[in-house]
DNA sequence: GTGAAAGCGCTAACAC
DNA sequence: GTGTTAGCGCTTTCAC
């Protein structure tokens, strides 16, 4: 670690610590001239504040904690990126953790980051379910916390999550105007709150077409991309099988491209397909993929400026236990019929 | 921060502190009795030491800065994944900052962590040149640092790439063999290393088969897509436009599908691409793209063992100035002719 | 406007 | 096998 600490520049400058410590937080009790004298030293010869220091004593890490299920995911690394923007202008340090899609793992992230490594938390919850059991060991802390699109519904803080019944919805609708009457609705999991609503949006468009719904429509996944491709392939070849798929996670709609490319079915000609998807290049699919994005950046940004309002300020009221709910985008293309 | 101490522990057991620090961290001085005593208790209190107590007084701070030019990228998601799975295993975090190909905000975030929040860096350097004379402040400290992919050619540590010469000399063969005659090279920056070494072998590739070069096939490229995709789109119309392409990042490779599909020319028909990427729908894109792609969880993995070893060890060497070479991976597809 | 001293929570050297 | 003490580098009373 470093070296040069306020002591010697203390020294070297026949100050006190003290003295010196004030003049590097700019304290208006210190005369210019000393100020200027201290600062210039400490630029010279680079001197940085320990921070490890300052945190024990200030009781406060300038870092906040981020968890996600899976880093390898443009939403959530555009998220970070949306974090990082604001963070970085505060001074703060993000440290995250991947729990891939596991809830033990989240659960010992947490154990870890609630020892005062982090002095907030962003997450987004792993899908497994959301009874968000494991959650409880944040409950009884003063460590404000966020979440965002993957989030427990019975947790008393401020969460973001897209437009997902409306989304749903729209997707859904422009499917049954395309001439879908088979819709099967792709989901990771039913416990997880976006995929719910996600699905509530799907199954009233449904119902607002006079589309008789079938069970068999709600076609849960797994985390394997092998099984799901069988379980799609396998739908494809039913006499009855589907004329329109929605997606609520983009890993099934690339699933659902690789299970199509082992049948003779044509996308957008016999099946057509819209998705819940941050991808960049959808329209660079074999066919283009009609999409609906996520403000990701926006997210990473908002959830940022919570937490940055809250610790920098003094006396902030708690987080509020509310809903922000932003727009996603529907992006139409070739997959669901140009 | 956390509130429950050891010195709450010890008063609660009527211990002294110490004997309490000893047995959390298993010490063999102390009787098994005790140890089970403070461990049941500090379980109990869900207690976690304050690492930033801890980082101070052992002058280490068990966390690792990273800092890559871009976030929104596989290859860079899957490296970090590849580190993590180590790092914790051993206790460490992972401290990641984009720099976002930015020279002095990668020289800003250099200056942050010296200050001694890291123990080590990984780092892959930022494209706009391999000067690298801001990574002078680091040469000084003894920090160790690890870079990978984007290396510095003249920094004495160990730096971890993929066989780019290689790669580069068989994906101009692989065009040439399937009778490309006008292959243009694709890159970011004449500067960065990796790009030159991957040139390297493709301008080997040609004067092998006796393919006379022209300087114009190398298109350098700039960071904004739009402009990138201009030139593209012009380089097509001309009369000798090229029947090759061989991308150096992925992010050129899109650019050219996106300058193609504004023209009339068919891929692979017309020009064959091959790129190097670790997008992992390769398969998807239309023409399925050809790539070269780089074991990027290894290389997070392989980075990360390295600083692992040199600081959980005692007396560990430097890192050894060293270029350490994996293996890149050619996939065929169809964009360079089944 | 500056200095002296205490203490954040932890570990380690030194008692006993 | 356990306790006492000092100190990591910083900020912040409290003096003057």
């Amino acid at each position: 670690m470093a070296e040069i600490t306020i002591k010697y520049l203390a020294e070297k400058l026949k100050l006190a610590p003290s003295t010196v410590s004030r003049a590097l937080n700019d304290s208006h009790e210190i005369s210019a001239n000393t100020k200027k004298k201290v600062l210039d030293l400490a630029k010279e010869l680079n001197f940085q504040p320990n921070p490890y220091a300052r945190s024990l004593r200030e009781q406060k890490s300038k870092t906040i904690g981020v968890i996600i299920p899976e880093r390898i995911n443009n939403f959530f690394s555009q998220v970070i990126d949306g974090m990082e923007t604001v963070t970085k202008v505060h001074g703060y340090h993000l440290l995250v953790y991947n729990s891939n899609e596991d809830i033990e793992q989240e659960k010992n992230i947490l154990t870890l980051l609630l020892g005062g490594r982090v002095d907030a938390l962003v997450m987004s919850i792993s899908g497994q379910n959301e009874k968000s059991k494991h959650l409880d060991i944040l409950k009884n802390r003063t460590t404000p916390v966020v979440f965002f699109d993957r989030i427990p519904h019975d947790f008393p803080t401020t969460k973001l999550i897209t437009n997902g019944y409306e989304a749903g919805y729209n997707g859904a609708t422009h499917l049954i105007k395309k001439g879908c009457r088979k819709i099967i609705f792709l989901v990771l999991s039913k416990e997880i709150s976006i995929g719910k609503e996600r699905m509530r949006g799907y199954l009233d468009a449904l119902k607002a077409h006079n589309i008789p719904f079938e069970n068999s429509w709600i076609v849960v996944c797994g985390h394997s991309e092998a099984k799901n491709i069988d379980l799609l392939e396998n739908l494809f070849y039913k006499l009855d099988r589907p004329d329109g798929v929605l997606a609520s996670v983009e890993k099934l709609a690339l699933a659902t491209y690789r299970a199509l490319a082992k049948t003779n079915i044509k996308m957008p000609d016999q099946v057509k397909m819209i998705s819940f998807s941050n991808m960049k290049i959808a329209d660079l699919l074999n066919p283009p993929l009609s999409t609906i994005s996520q403000p990701a950046f926006e997210i990473g940004k908002e959830c940022a400026n919570l937490l940055m309002k809250k610790l920098t300020r003094k006396n902030q009221p708690d987080l509020e236990d509310k809903t922000i709910v932003l727009p996603s985008q529907i992006s139409l293309r070739e997959s669901t019929g140009k």
